[in-house]
DNA sequence: GTTCTGTCCGTGATGCCGCC
DNA sequence: GGCGGCATCACGGACAGAAC
């Protein structure tokens, strides 16, 4: 079926909007299915600068398409009026015709239009689309291939920028037990380490140059070992200095080590509790006890909301969300890994989301995120604004009434009954 | 300060209805 | 049948307020 694209006269046509509608017109497009072009572009979205409510009109309108349009020579066309979008998404319909052009300009659908503007469409006795006006999906049946693509190197790079950043913050902490160990070399190690931090260059080459310093001192360090072992050699009960962090391990690593490499080794109902990011310390003095009961403040609100809240329970709750972000829940690492991924899918602000992690924690907020998602991609319609509700949770979880444990085995049940029916 | 959203107003095309 | 009036739908521009 190869036909003209009609744009209205009244319509103001952009460059985007007419290679979108170029695209309308190809032959011989791929197949593919509602399903995997419903995921995929909702895996694309951050990519295709769609969000918020964008998102939501994106989400109505695939929901709305047919299954039988998405191959051979159908064609993804769907037809709904300005104010029924407004009614679904709560949103003025001035605000819904600036989505769907957002949604043409981003090079996913095509303007089809009737001579009045009006939507809608014919279908023969076949079901096939003998005359149709509205949204043309065709452009991104056209793409697939190339969106596929991009998602893929968009999430390789997410999850690479992830690694370099875990990266630097491992080899600055080693370093940072080093200088305590050797502090005649305290000064130049912590002056190259800074001097690498406040370069302007990437987060993975700044990891492989803290990788580099970090092999230097651990030769200094086996350096160090040799001439120790040397020089006390016969003596009885000698301590390796090998170690970068030695004599005060327990307490360097209550300060410094991995949250998530503890919170990997538990999946109870414990690990949420070893996941506050401020663990409360002894009091150390009057000069830092203050910033320290802030953080500790912080630290209870994240243990109440995770206190009942396994990294299974999310696992098993937040299946969509899972699949959603291509990143299995297995720990809290992949949680709060998620959460940037997660953070567009709900269109929340960086600002929100930066807010919210300073009032309820890393792990808290990530987990309320996963949740949030899982709720409107499971079903749009009942969250208008998600961001709005991510805010709302954690208000409710600062105020002491969230209970995350109750909807995610909310979540968790009708996500098993869903599978089973 | 920027972005998003809603409101108001004007334009264009068509369909429907009543009147001549 | 032709005409005029009205309603409907869709759009864009301008502006103001809210949210971030």
């Amino acid at each position: 079926m190869t036909e003209a694209t009609a744009i209205a006269s009244f319509r103001r046509v952009s460059p985007a909007i007419l290679a979108s509608a170029r695209m309308a017109m190809a032959n011989d497009i791929p197949d593919t299915s509602k399903s995997e072009i419903s995921l995929l572009l909702k895996k694309a979205a951050p990519i295709l600068g769609i969000d918020g409510t964008t998102y939501h009109v994106l989400d109505i309108l695939l929901g709305l398409s047919r299954g039988d349009d998405w191959k051979g020579a159908g064609r993804p066309i769907v037809a709904i009026s300005n104010a029924k979008l407004a009614e679904y998404t709560l949103r003025s319909e001035r605000t819904v015709t600036r989505c769907l052009r957002r949604i043409v300009e981003a090079g996913i659908a095509a303007y089809r239009d009737s001579p009045t503007g009006r939507r809608f469409v014919y279908r023969d006795n076949d079901g096939m689309v003998a005359s149709g006006f509205g949204l043309d999906f065709t452009p991104a049946r056209v793409r697939l291939a190339e969106i596929k693509e991009s998602v893929d190197n968009y999430q390789r790079e997410l999850k690479a920028s992830q690694d370099a950043r875990r990266a630097v913050t491992r080899f600055s902490r080693a370093i940072i037990d080093a200088c305590e160990a050797f502090p005649e070399k305290a000064d130049s190690w912590r002056c190259a380490a800074q001097a690498i931090m406040e370069m302007t260059v990437s987060r993975a080459e700044q990891a492989s140059r803290l990788e580099s310093l970090h092999s230097e001192v651990l030769e200094y360090a086996e350096s160090r070992f040799d001439q120790h072992n040397m020089s006390c050699a016969g003596d009885i009960g000698v301590t390796s200095i090998i170690n970068t962090t030695p004599k005060n391990l327990s307490d360097s690593n209550e300060r410094t080590r991995s949250h998530e490499r503890d919170i990997k080794k538990t999946d109870d109902g414990s690990a949420a509790e070893m996941a506050y990011e401020n663990k409360p310390e002894a009091a150390v003095g009057d000069t830092q006890s203050r910033p320290r009961q802030a953080e500790k403040t912080v630290g209870d609100i994240q243990g109440a909301v995770l206190a009942a809240v396994p990294v299974g329970l999310l696992q098993v709750g937040c299946r969509a969300a899972q699949e959603c972000v291509s990143v299995e829940f297995d720990g809290w690492s992949d949680v709060v890994g998620a959460a940037e991924m997660m953070r567009r899918m709900i269109g929340l602000s960086e600002a929100a989301w930066a807010d919210g992690v300073g009032r309820v924690g890393r792990y808290a907020a990530s987990a309320i995120l996963a949740t949030v998602l899982e709720k409107s991609l499971r079903d749009p319609e009942l969250i208008a604004k998600p961001g709005g509700y991510f805010r709302a949770m954690v208000d409710r979880a600062v105020d002491g009434s969230l209970h995350l444990s109750k909807s995610l085995y909310g979540l968790a049940e009708s996500g098993m009954n869903t599978r089973n029916g």
